[in-house]
DNA sequence: AGTAGCACTCTGGCAACCAGAGTGCTACTT
DNA sequence: AAGTAGCACTCTGGTTGCCAGAGTGCTACT
């Protein structure tokens, strides 16, 4: 795709177009671009572009009487050429990182905090994934004495992840046993990976070998699985619009967006580019995201632990608004996760 | 309500009504009964029974020439007097004994596998939370230095919980000092509520103190909020419900299903009660449950930790079905629950 | 290149119509 | 008294025809 078609006019009338698509919802005719916008020339010639732009694959138009709607083609054009870049205003800005700063402690509300903002400031459907790593590596861990021979396991990765997972044993231990292994361990794996637990098995004593060998199992698990647990939230918002409100395509968001698998597909095919993503209508490859949007961007410390966040709307979404929103949400999950692995080292 | 009004008759074409309607989602009329059942009378008969029906107001029309449908009220008599207790069948129980063995070393994944089997198995919305005590006690903590004044403090809960808070300190710490305060901590506060630690604080360091004050403060924010996490699965398949498909349906369900406040407010009503429970358009108290059914039961060991799970549906659901699905899931649950406690002591 | 004017096309709403389904009632039977 | 046959009545949902409104596309003109 290109810009050197079109003439100045020609793009001007796309992004009126869209822009007015995007607000209205109805097709935009000719006579409403002339009586709204100074372009300097009647309707016909209006009529004239639109034509053009229609034969270039950009607009289309539902029946013969109606007016003109992106195709999109003209949708990716708009985004590429023709939009101007906006950033969030500065008072919603504010309040937005005063919100962050009440959770700064609390970890497990970062994600939820992110989607809730997301969802609220761009009316569409947001959703989050916490921070991994390629290879997850030891921090800490932690052997809990429940009762009897259950034992609780409570491993912190280095990332800040921290997993647990209830353990028998073959005899009722004490706790003051258990917090000697969890030592001994903690001096021997920490800031190692699964793989690299093999190093170590020599140094530990039996127990504590059968505890590192399923340490290593569910650091292995975490790695394996692709994506982690993902946020969601606004997604009663979504379907106000009403090119969702017609028959199947409920059912088909709500499952997109509920099932994971798509959007996991998404996320892992951006999973390494740096900047923002706009990925319209699943960009003609996943069937399951046709007539729909998402704006993506990962945050985090690259190489170290890095999560992908965004919004899923229709096609006639305010895409200025939405990735300004999504660039500012980024930028402080970053701030965020920067601030657990220190100044870059 | 009572069921002293209804011949046999009346109370068997009742029931045909509700489980043909359950079924087909079509109103049905005299003559399909008449020709479906044998109930040894014709349709002009069993014409008269509806009449009766519909005047107790059990049933109503949409409108002169369809047939009957059940009101809230029928569904309620249905549900009370009529319904027989469905148990699921044994190979489906076996196959979800078998999902939970696979996952009962990980806790985390719970309430997870109890949402995805209930969503499976009745068709409808799931949704289920953790389990939960009135009064948090203090298992076991631990400090783990993440760099320079970031410290990660990991809070074990009786109830098997964690909780993770990310502190500030005033200086650069070893975590070999954590682990001191961590165990000076253990020491004295194990077993303890936040309101109980006072009685400690006298023998405690002043970091430890600190740090108690902080956990205490954690573990009060936990006591007040009113339900913990909901998980939920299964919102794409209720919305295939031909009642959900009109207009604004859809948007209230997913509204209900995503916001949490009125869920945690039926969830708070049925807090204590120990049977399952059916709540059928929201017993016509809650405007925002209209349409919808919610079969609940709590889950756990009383007076320990106890959790509620169940699902959303259409009026229109198998109850008797559902039932036998929610009542079996929470007996699972509620095994796996009294695991972590051991032995009733 | 741009414009005025006009014929053409398609939608969406409205009214009229009809077959089908199911009721409610009355008069009759057991 | 309980049940039944028969029939008039009512309401829906689909189809058809119609019309105003909106917007286009084309041709002839500046």
């Amino acid at each position: 795709m290109s810009a050197e078609n079109l003439t100045e006019r020609q793009q001007r009338v796309l992004r009126i177009v869209v822009q007015e698509y995007v607000q209205s919802a109805q097709p935009v005719g000719s006579n409403s671009i002339a009586a709204n916008y100074q372009l300097g020339v009647s309707s016909a010639t209006i009529r004239n572009d639109l034509a053009l732009l229609e034969r270039e694959g950009l607009l289309t138009h539902p029946h013969t009487s109606a007016g003109r709607v992106p195709t999109e083609l003209g949708y990716r054009y708009y985004v590429q050429f023709l939009m101007a870049d906006e950033e969030l205003p500065s008072d919603e800005r504010r309040e937005i990182r005063v919100q962050f700063g009440e959770v700064r402690q609390e970890m497990d509300q970062w994600l939820r905090l992110s989607t809730s903002v997301l969802a609220r400031t761009t009316q569409a459907a947001a959703l989050a994934t916490a921070p991994r790593t390629h290879i997850s590596r030891y921090k800490h861990l932690e052997l809990v004495a429940i009762h009897g021979c259950k034992v609780l396991l409570v491993l912190v990765l280095q990332e800040g992840a921290v997993k647990q997972r209830l353990l028998d044993v073959d005899q009722p231990m004490e706790q003051h046993d258990l917090s000697r292994i969890s030592n001994e361990l903690n001096e021997h794996l920490v800031g190692k990976s699964g793989a690299e637990f093999a190093q170590s098995y020599a140094l530990l004593s039996p127990f504590a070998k059968q505890v590192a060998f399923l340490v290593a199992d569910v650091m292995e698990r975490v790695d394996r699985r692709s994506a982690s647990q993902m946020y969601r939230d606004g997604l009663a918002q979504i379907l106000e619009a009403p090119e969702f409100a017609e028959g199947d395509n409920v059912r088909r968001i709500v499952q997109v967006f509920e099932e994971q698998t798509v959007l996991e597909q998404v996320v892992n095919e951006y999973a390494d580019s740096g900047d923002i993503h706009v990925v319209i209508s699943g960009n003609g490859r996943i069937a399951e995201l046709r007539d729909m949007s998402l704006v993506l961007a990962r945050y985090g410390v690259i190489d170290r632990a890095t999560g992908l966040l965004g919004v899923v709307g229709p096609l006639r979404m305010s895409y200025g608004r939405t990735m300004g929103a999504v660039r500012f949400v980024a930028a402080l999950m970053s701030e965020m996760v920067e601030d657990i692995y220190g100044p870059q080292s």
